[in-house]
DNA sequence: ACCGTACCATCCAGACTGGACTATTGCAAG
DNA sequence: CTTGCAATAGTCCAGTCTGGATGGTACGGT
């Protein structure tokens, strides 16, 4: 019940339970698919753990089903609802982790101008991607989704302008 | 002698021994520190880890010192070389994996004022750093980190106009 | 001779990774 | 209706990585 460390991981679980009554890790990994998958990945086995091990210290409920599937749904308890209020509450000072390999081609000397070509494909389908999940948006959706998809966005796009110019020498 | 799996770490050993003629582990961790470190977060404990894996399957040599620190010395092998240079020549598509912690906040609601004001320090600290890493450069330096040092300066001011916007309101 | 401060190496439990593997269910064509 | 395929859903595992603790070595200064 007590004594287990929460991770970035642990709190997208307990984010995404907070916006629903219960949820299967199924519907969790379709959850983050699309949405706070683009910004901080998660494997879909992790959707499978964390949720056992928060149920296990008290933050989330746990219920099975008998036969069929014998899927598990997961409910938020108070005590998580707590968590997460906390956690959100206390503004991180914790850094940007980026991983890009083409930028790490780049930096052992990797020819620029072929890079950037492949490069630039990848981010300008990133990039309409976001815009489409930004059309499809309703304006009643909650803020946060919606600022850290501009934020997506304006990185897209600074990584575009970074490659293009690499591209043409 | 086979078999093992590449992975960015273990082209981020090969490629900065393929700068110098040897290099210990702790060597590794300095030259990591300021420059691919931040493009690419390595553990420590990985530098020491990882060119053992790397030395078993042939890319690297070992040589250990007897007595005193007995510091191990890496040095890159032919095989390592041409690795390494197949890696390079070969534009991968991967993705960008960003993880943000302050974004992750911002995402399930986080206070998007407060928030920022934190934010915005850390990455403003970060870009003085990384302008000061560019003014010390020589300008006949590999070109390479320039680029990527650059890159991270294009992001650190995104970074830094998405978070002053929502810091006013 | 002693101390403080770098320098340097190793270890560990727990978490994460990437993918393989299995099983269930819905649906559509034969 | 039954057969087969696609989508749905859950589990497992070996290998890696993480973050930090721990403990040793070297060396200048007093």
């Amino acid at each position: 019940m007590q004594g287990v460390r929460l991770t970035p991981t642990s709190y997208i679980v307990l984010g995404l339970l907070s916006w629903v009554a219960e949820a299967t890790p199924y519907d969790l990994k379709r959850m983050v698919a699309g949405s706070v998958g683009n910004l901080w990945s998660v494997q879909h086995a992790q959707l499978y753990t964390e949720p056992e091990r928060l149920a296990k210290a008290g933050y989330l409920t746990e219920d099975r089903e008998r036969g069929g599937r014998r899927r598990r749904r997961y409910a938020i308890t108070e005590r998580g609802r707590a968590a997460l209020r906390e956690w959100i509450s206390m503004p991180t000072d914790d850094f940007t982790e980026l991983r890009d390999p083409g930028l790490l081609q780049l930096f052992f000397g990797a020819d620029p101008a072929e890079l950037a070509s492949t490069q630039l494909h990848v981010h300008e389908e990133k990039l309409r991607e976001y815009e489409e999940v930004r059309a499809r948006g309703s304006s009643d959706a909650p803020a946060g989704p919606r600022l850290a998809l501009e934020a997506g966005i304006g990185h897209e796009r600074e990584w575009i302008r970074f490659w293009r110019r690499l591209a043409k020498g």
